[in-house]
DNA sequence: GTGGCTCCTTGAACCGGTTCACGGCAAGCT
DNA sequence: AGCTTGCCGTGAACCGGTTCAAGGAGCCAC
């Protein structure tokens, strides 16, 4: 096939305006739904536009009102950790599902470094890309804030910011889930339990594996063996390894994601360990697979879908010039008991 | 904290004129590496815009060359699908890989009908906000191709498209791996097969369940025994609670994606069934926890990412006007037998 | 009849780049 | 000396929208 080029015409504003006999300036009026244009050539303009096909040039409109338009989301990640990930993509169908509805548009990055994600930071703001950012992923002392407050640029936080901010903040509360599990755990007879957790210069992992130790202490159980990992499943792996080939093995481990959980189920099998019957195996996340493991995965599931659809709207309405006070509280992560977790052997 | 705004003063390419005592037309040439430039000059001016920080503003450039720098991929697929399928967040990734030195920028959507893929479609095309589409999960007939040819985008298609283009096509051979798990199946023993497959509306879907039962005619095996499922873990345990409850069992399942291999393991167990001694079952796609599972799953990796970075080098190149005749072959997917699949049962 | 007011409409500037056509100047040629 | 040629540089138009300030028409009141 040809590729029938030669020149896509496309349909100016000021073919609109030539076709309804009327200036430019009017035909914008008109289709921006302003004061000031009388309802007949308000009806006569839409309808010519509509006939002709019109839509606004994005770049012509994002050059005169400094406006891109579109968001930014840059996940610093491997490519593999990504893809095995599933809170980011459904966080992104989550923005996504709100974006459309308003002409905007979602612009994602991933990098794999502090470096490389700062350069992206800049770009998109510097280049006009975008309007505001998703920050997730909140780790200590997080340069992001600094670079969009620099570029100028809004932004929405999914998870407490290191200053106040009148720019959305997104929270909700793991300690709920924390102490529903470890209650679990404790009535199925548990005493030694271990954590495997994320990287703790993230700020989140570091929050949950300290609300794990304080429910653990609460109930009289030695809160110090916790193993750090990096959510991928060769790390939860290997941490595994270490909690089982130890002395004192514990009879339950936590991990903060189902993936180094499933990982860790299978370090456990091959060293001829049943779950639940000699450990018990709790994750984070209720990834789909979870459900659908032999034994299936006791775990917390959250709300990525809706974490972005409301980030989404907030972060329009901070671009729009909303400012916010108090962070906005979404519904709490839940603990779901399935199969891996059941009582303490002997 | 106060967001330090006071409309952020960006620097201009005349800011960079004034400063190095040139014309804004000469600082366009420097720039953009244009001849009729004296090199002293030339440096005059980078070092000035180096000084200042200044970087072009994308929407202007956007305007006045009518490129938006930018290329789309749309996914059409629930928001579940897609968080549990890693291929398509690996394939991103490729792309991103390729197109953060470019700067170009990646503008996704998520949408979950055909009709709202169309008008996404047309939406970026007229809106001037990409250059390009990537093709990704070609259907019977699509219909995408007479959109990029209508809005004149250029385009790169994972799979065979319908007729005849000009732009880059990625394919890759399938046989090879089919053959490969076939031989393996019936080196085990294996007579009683059936497959578990995607929608037949999609293209490559189709193709290979088609390869599949060619493979196992060659073998004398009864290929009639497929179920069409959507790719989803709860799809993939209704169609093989199916093959498992009916009369004349299988010994092996084959299915299109591991997410249903995962959920037909468990459908397997959750009947007493043990894998593989009482059934073996094969996977496609090799995604991260598989080989984390117990048993670990048979399956066939592809290369996601691979095929990413090759899509976005083509499709840039396309985007510059080069055309192409012949497809480019990507390296074949590869069997990787592991523990689910096994002799076969009495 | 004139001033003032409201309502609708328009010309022109502007956003920040790219690019075309042209001009000045020095060197090269006859 | 006069003409061509090439190099380097510039003014102005243009991309396709938005928006400001001003203008014209119609109406009312004094």
């Amino acid at each position: 096939m040809k590729e029938a080029s030669g020149r896509r015409r496309t349909v100016r504003i000021s073919d609109v305006a030539a076709a309804a006999g009327v200036s430019k300036t009017l035909v914008s009026y008109a289709l921006n739904n302003r004061p000031g244009v009388r309802e007949e050539t308000r009806e006569r303009i839409v309808e010519k536009a509509r006939e002709l096909g019109w839509t606004p040039s994005l770049p012509a409109r994002a050059l005169s009102v400094s406006r891109a338009y579109a968001i930014g989301l840059v996940f610093e990640k491997s490519p593999e950790a990504l893809a095995s990930d599933q809170y980011y993509t459904s966080l992104m169908a989550g923005l996504q599902s709100v974006l459309a509805n308003e002409r905007y548009s979602l612009v994602t990055e991933v990098v794999e470094s502090t470096e490389a994600e700062r350069e992206a930071y800049l770009r998109l703001a510097q280049d006009g890309r975008v309007d505001g950012m998703v920050i997730v992923d909140l780790r200590q002392d997080d340069p992001r804030f600094a670079l969009v407050r620099e570029a100028g640029l809004a932004f929405v936080s999914l998870g407490w910011p290191p200053e106040r901010t009148t720019m959305p903040v997104l929270v909700y509360d793991e300690s709920e889930a924390i102490t529903d599990v470890v209650r679990h755990l404790v009535d199925l007879g548990h005493r030694r339990v271990a954590q495997v957790v994320g990287p703790q210069t993230n700020a989140p992992a570091r929050l949950r594996r300290e609300l794990y130790q304080k429910r653990f202490r609460e109930h009289g159980i030695d809160a110090s063996r916790w193993i750090e990992s990096d959510y991928t499943a060769a790390g939860g792996r290997a941490a595994t390894a270490a909690l089982l080939d130890g002395d004192r093995r514990p009879t339950a481990i936590v991990y903060s994601n189902d993936l180094m959980a499933v990982a860790g189920m299978s370090a456990a099998f091959s060293r001829g360990l049943r779950v639940p019957t000699d450990i018990s195996i709790v994750g984070w996340d209720d990834i789909t697979i979870s459900q659908y493991l032999h034994p299936a995965l006791s775990t917390v599931t959250q709300h990525p879908f809706d974490d972005g659809k409301v980030a989404a709207t907030l972060l329009l309405e901070a671009i729009g010039g909303r400012e916010f006070v108090e962070p906005v509280w979404m519904p709490n992560p839940r603990f779901v008991p399935r199969e891996s977790s059941g009582p303490a052997s002997a």
